[in-house]
DNA sequence: TGTTCATT
DNA sequence: AATGAACA
């Protein structure tokens, strides 16, 4: 492991700033009245990297008097800046009063920006061998990195520190070097830094731009290659161009030296130290300094960090492995890739065993079913699990250790081996952890293996975590474990003709994949077993997700029946509308086209037409053809209610009825959607493959699709279960809404007394119109909409619809306070909660960008109601499957729809399970509101709903 | 890759 | 507000 030698250059002002802003909205103020948070900011940054780096080498740099050179070169050069903020500039004295108790090093030259500085002492020590990161927020950093010099972004409210080394800097800004970042920079321009970038050149623009061809120069020196407006305006300003990248550009050559000895980092002088952190009553940080400092000798030449546990972990062989053909150690062919922040399987110490004969696998299962707690991963090609193909199963139950039993038999083989496996499986007593375990038991379902035991899934655990990060076994492991799985694409190389099949690679490969997969999610569930009891989640997780993960299982195994014949017949007869339409409008046009291409649609509308004067026209200087402007256009020319017609009739055909037909099952005649359990945000399902969540209903011709939902033969009915209103009545029962719990409880149609109510009129006397506002305010005060939207959707005016929104609050002004409530806990907390402590983080709640927050603020209303109406499914979902399957019913449940259930359902058992099912729905949970179902029956899901 | 449109 | 799928 690497022992050179670690130089850690701060941006003192960038620190600064993030720290002010964070606290933005509860600054820290001592009782001296002062205001803390930007010195407070800045010192936690700094001790957060001592303490986690323990840095040989450190020094911290600050901007002084401005850049002259910029300043010359264009005086407009940062003049955008806010005005400092008072709590920063008395931040500084302070923070360099600090500094120079702890012995730090400050780096500043007149007419120098931090920047330069940092550039250039990066450049100097790395010529003398050391690896220099650069503590800093700021992007603009990344053209300076190399193989020695790393970015070093600190952590952001337990988003953990990141490193950007070459490989992350040439991913997040698309590029092949570092230096082209100037260049990105130079193109694109940056609001902060007022560097003006090309004009009409965004983020997207550059890195197309800089793919095509390298570099500004080059782009200014081809711009004959490019079209319409963007080659006019890059060609008008090529000189801004030129400037702008002179401005992204960090200098290399200030009047600094980098001598060694000069920033060596020692022991503060805790007295002075301890008399700063007094005044400012900076408690906390003044208990753990010198604890930081204390397994810190002050000149130690050794780095600490990347120390391999290499010494520890190898108290490998079990007294039996020896049986077993074992390979630990894997080639190193290539280290190029390899990525000096993660540890992989190349560079970290494991065993892992191959088994393929029946004796190792009798020992293995012995081994296997006296363990508690067992992490297996299924690998398999295809991701139909009815058709999926096992290439092997893995198993581990120590860190770092595992077993890959071999499948690469065919069919009969497979069977074979894994039955004899079943009685790992169908132990009760053996939790099983894996990562998406719906999934391995819908392939143990192929080989009716069936998977018992408590479960433990680190997808399902880590949604609850951070619902809205990715879940992925990789990204979880880079982020928990420091660790970098193999890349399946590593192994058979990338998509297309030459990409092999995972069968044709090595064995002892295809193992260490398998394996390594148990092995990660085994450490992992180490670490989210803790969080998700630390965050209170434990019954969410224990009593919901993981039961459900079972029920939601059966339901895709289940499938529906669908009539695909009665589709076709649709479509034939779309085919015939969509013709006739076609015909009359190009009669009406008096031009043939082509309809589906919005650009010829757009000439003949707009020029050949002339409907209208000056038309919208889209970025692409095409007319704009979109819904919008169509349904505006409507009233002026009967084409244009034909075109979104024909519209509506070719999606309707291409994403329903012709599509549908396809994702029949061959082996079971029956469509098996997939549902997500962890992808939405707010913990609702999601459907796909195909998805059954968004079948039409609501226009005549649409609808008539879920007329092929059919039941499975003529003993069976179709029985859809729906709560009514659920979103609403979990909002009145929070916020504690006397007089709308009163209309719940009274039954009303709560549109129409909601009008009732804001128009101050009696119940009777409610026009459709007046209800359908209400309605649509009950809607937007579930979505935390404002006027805007609301005037959007109910085509008024901002201020029609902002007395709209005035008078309902005015009428239920509980509501009113609830929704504020939320906000403020979301601003203190930066996350909101459902009923069943579901938390969806919003960490934007307090951001600057009024847009950002105000999205935030959306989300802190809409979150819990729409999580909480997903809890209470949920839980209906594993009563209602638990009962089914108590009772030996015929009866499935096949969909989940948000709020409605779908059933096939025995004919013998609908008079006995209705009501049972509206029961365990309606009082799934309780509320100061009375939950309702809707039930309905029928031949098809149109009937039944 | 973004836009449009289906659902709740 | 939040999904997924089709299409250009």
């Amino acid at each position: 492991m690497s022992t050179q030698k670690r130089l850690f250059l701060l941006d003192a002002y960038a620190l600064i700033f993030r720290g002010y802003y964070a606290l933005i909205k509860n600054p820290r103020i001592n009782s001296k009245g002062m205001d803390t948070s930007a010195i407070l900011g800045f010192t936690n940054s700094l001790l957060d990297v001592i303490k986690r780096e323990k840095p040989n080498h450190l020094a911290v740099a600050f901007d002084k008097g401005g850049s002259h050179i910029r300043s010359e070169a264009f005086p407009e050069y940062k003049s955008n800046r806010q005005e400092t903020p008072e709590a920063i500039k008395i931040a500084v004295p302070y923070i360099h009063k600090i500094l120079e108790a702890m012995h730090i090093p400050i780096i500043e030259k007149e007419g120098f920006e931090a920047d330069d500085l940092i550039g250039t002492l990066s450049k100097q020590a790395e010529k003398e061998g050391f690896q220099t990161f650069m503590v800093t927020p700021d992007k603009d950093f990344a053209q300076l990195v190399s193989e020695n010099i790393f970015m070093y972004k600190p952590s952001r409210m337990g988003n953990g520190i990141e490193i950007w080394g070459i490989p992350e800097v040439q991913k997040k800004f698309e590029v092949e070097r570092p230096e082209q970042v100037i260049d990105y920079l130079g193109m694109m321009g940056d609001a902060v830094d007022n560097i003006p970038g090309l004009p009409g050149v965004g983020d997207k623009t550059a890195k197309k731009f800089l793919k095509t061809y390298g570099s500004m120069e080059n782009l200014l020196a081809n711009t004959h290659e490019l079209k319409g407006k963007m080659r006019e305006k890059v060609e008008a300003n090529k000189e801004l161009g030129l400037l702008s990248k002179q401005l992204a550009t960090i200098l290399l050559d200030c009047p600094v030296q980098f001598h060694e000895k000069d920033f060596e980092l020692n022991h503060p002088d805790f007295n002075k130290t301890a008399e700063i952190f007094k005044e400012l009553e900076f408690r906390r940080i003044a208990e753990s300094l010198p604890k930081i400092f204390e397994s810190f000798p002050s000149h130690k030449n050794q780095t600490q960090q990347q120390k391999e546990s290499s010494s520890t972990e190898k108290s490998q062989t079990s007294a039996t492995s020896h049986q077993f053909d074992l390979f630990s150690t894997i080639d190193i062919e290539d280290s190029s890739e390899n990525n000096l922040n993660y540890k992989t399987t190349e560079n970290s110490n494991h065993f892992y065993q191959f088994v393929d004969t029946p004796f190792s696998r009798k020992l293995l299962l012995k081994k296997l079913i006296t363990q508690k707690s067992v992490s297996f991963h299924i690998e398999t090609i295809g991701a139909n699990s009815f058709e999926a193909d096992i290439i092997g199963v893995s198993f581990s139950y120590e860190k770092g250790k595992g077993y890959f039993v071999n499948l690469s038999g065919d069919k009969e083989n497979t069977k074979e081996i894994l039955e004899e496996f079943r009685p790992f499986f169908e132990n009760k007593t053996i939790e099983k952890i894996g990562h998406n375990i719906k999934y391995s038991i819908k392939v143990l379902y192929n080989y009716a293996i069936k998977l018992k035991g408590n479960l433990f899934d680190t997808m399902l655990a880590h949604y609850l975590l951070n619902p809205d990060m990715r879940h992925n076994l990789d990204v979880l492991s880079e982020t928990y474990l420091n660790y970098k799985p193999t890349s399946l694409e590593s192994l058979i190389g990338k998509k297309g003709k030459n990409q092999l099949s995972i069968r044709k690679i090595e064995l002892k490969k295809q193992a260490n994949f398998t394996v390594e997969k148990a092995d990660l999610t085994f450490q992992l569930k180490q670490f989210f077993e803790k969080d998700i009891a630390k965050l209170n989640l434990k019954k969410l997780y224990v009593n919901i997700e993981i039961p459900l993960l079972r029920v939601l299982a059966s339901m895709e195994l289940e499938g529906i029946r669908l009539d695909a014949d009665f589709l076709n017949s649709l479509s034939e007869k779309l085919i015939e509308d969509i013709q006739n339409l076609e015909n009359t409008i190009y009669k009406e046009a008096n031009i043939e086209f082509n309809l589906a291409s919005p650009k010829q649609l757009g000439d003949v509308l707009f020029e050949h037409l002339k409907l209208v004067e000056k038309p919208k026209k889209t970025k692409t200087g095409q007319y704009a053809t979109g819904e919008e402007i169509l349904s505006k256009l409507a009233p002026k020319h009967k084409i244009v209610k034909e075109i979104l017609e024909w519209r509506g009739l070719v999606k309707l055909k291409n994403t329903y009825v012709d599509a549908l037909p396809n994702d029949v099952n061959k082996k079971t005649g029956r469509i098996h959607t997939t549902f997500s359990q962890a992808v939405a945000s707010t913990g609702r399902l999601s459907s796909n493959n195909p998805n059954l969540q968004n079948i039409p209903i609501r226009t005549e011709r649409g609808r008539q699709v879920r007329k092929a939902f059919v039941p499975r033969n003529e003993n069976y009915t179709l029985v859809s279960a729906d709560y009514s209103q659920i979103e609403l009545r979990i909002i009145a029962s929070l916020s504690n809404d006397k007089s709308m719990i009163e209309s719940f409880n009274r039954g009303e149609d709560i549109h129409a007394s909601t009008a009732a109510k804001i128009y101050g009129i009696p119940l009777n006397e409610v026009t459709r119109e007046q209800r359908s506002d209400a309605k649509a305010v009950n809607f937007g005060i579930i979505y935390g909409q404002g006027a805007f939207t609301l005037a959007q959707q109910l085509n008024k005016s901002r201020a029609e619809a902002k007395e709209l929104i005035d008078s309902y609050y005015k009428t239920f002004p509980t509501l009113k306070q609830y929704i504020a409530n939320q906000i403020d806990f979301a601003r203190e907390n930066e996350y909101v909660e459902t009923i069943s402590g579901r938390r969806r983080y919003l960490k934007n709640i307090n951001s600057q960008n009024a847009i950002v927050r105000s999205g935030d603020e959306r989300n802190a209303v809409n979150a819990p109601i729409q999580g909480s109406a997903a809890d209470i499914i949920k839980i209906a979902m594993i009563k209602i499957d638990t009962l089914l399957k108590e009772g030996n019913y015929k009866s499935k449940m096949l969909l989940q729809v948000h709020d409605e259930l779908v059933f096939d359902m025995h004919n013998d058992e609908i008079a006995t399970l209705k009501p049972l099912i509206i029961k365990e729905m309606e009082h799934a949970f309780e509320f100061s509101v009375p939950l309702t179902v809707d039930l309905g029956e029928g031949q098809n899901w149109l009937e039944a709903h």
